[in-house]
DNA sequence: TTTATAGTTGACCAAAACAGTGGGTTATTG
DNA sequence: CAATAACCCACTGTTTTGGTCAACTATAAA
């Protein structure tokens, strides 16, 4: 389990997602528009969302991501454990010979340590977090600065 | 907060001086040999400890680490914080204006996923590792092993 | 007082991970 | 057919990780 900047882009874009494809797929350059993201970096990351079945893909025209369950069946820690792609949280690949072949100090004690913060973050689901008031004014937010710059769009034609 | 293989390091190793030093200080030579990590990592790792005042350092023969204050005082988190040295967990380092301006919307999600994560890793003291069964019997075989070379070497004289 | 011990400091290094770029291709819609 | 947008891949620059080496200082013991 490794928590960086990887894993904040990952959940971000994943929420991103909840809140605005609701009705129709959404592109990863409005996201990438929204949360300042960049495209191609998107793209990676998405690739491996979709490996692990967290989103699925609409191609062409009016396509984009969609989430591939409901928000609620969707944890924090599958997003960042899909994007790190680390099955190993232990240093010696649960073989448990991580020091010349005996089991080391850390072994047990980052197993257990890793195991709850893992529980923790899989108790989080993006439902959770679409419901608190500060992720919703902030969306709000960027929505309607969206909605402006599609008006000044149009105003320039 | 950020959760790497430093931060196992860091706390493999206080948890080390915790179980051997209670009597005696212990040298980073002593750690490095039943932890397997490189010494001068450990030095440097150590340099952030101790400037985070969680560990005291005496010189010369017989010199070594020790805890700066009781285990049961000492939380793993302060542990990793020491060691990774960022105290911006958001980003955009507490200013909130981390998308051109404005908050994102990371901002008010990561922090309180990493409030929480800190709180839960600020829930764990040294003394509770050393409590459990696993720790003991782990640092048992570990000392075993030491003894059982310091023998070696005496016969070899 | 010498000597061995052990911390302290700083420069340096290779490999990996992170974050991003660019250039294509394929599928789909209008 | 053209536009859209996912998909794929090779490549790049920067930072972090994990580690090495060398020189230096404080101190305890012989």
């Amino acid at each position: 389990m490794r928590l960086t900047t990887k894993g904040r882009y990952a959940v971000t874009a994943m929420l991103d997602l909840a809140l605005n494809g609701t009705d129709r797929p959404v592109s990863l350059a409005d996201i990438s528009g929204r949360q300042d993201i960049s495209l191609s970096y998107l793209e990676q990351l998405f690739a491996k969302l979709r490996r692990n079945d967290l989103v699925t893909s609409v191609r062409g025209p009016g396509g984009g991501y969609r989430l591939s369950r409901a928000g609620d069946e969707i944890f924090v820690a599958q997003i960042i454990d899909a994007v790190n792609e680390t099955l190993d949280a232990t240093g010696c690949g649960g073989t448990a010979d991580c020091q010349q072949g005996e089991v080391c100090l850390t072994h047990h004690l980052w197993c257990d340590l890793s195991d709850q913060i893992h529980n923790f973050l899989s108790g989080i689901s993006l439902s959770d977090l679409v419901e608190k008031r500060e992720v919703q004014s902030v969306s709000a937010r960027q929505n309607a600065r969206r909605h402006q710059s599609a008006t000044l769009a149009l105003t320039e034609i």
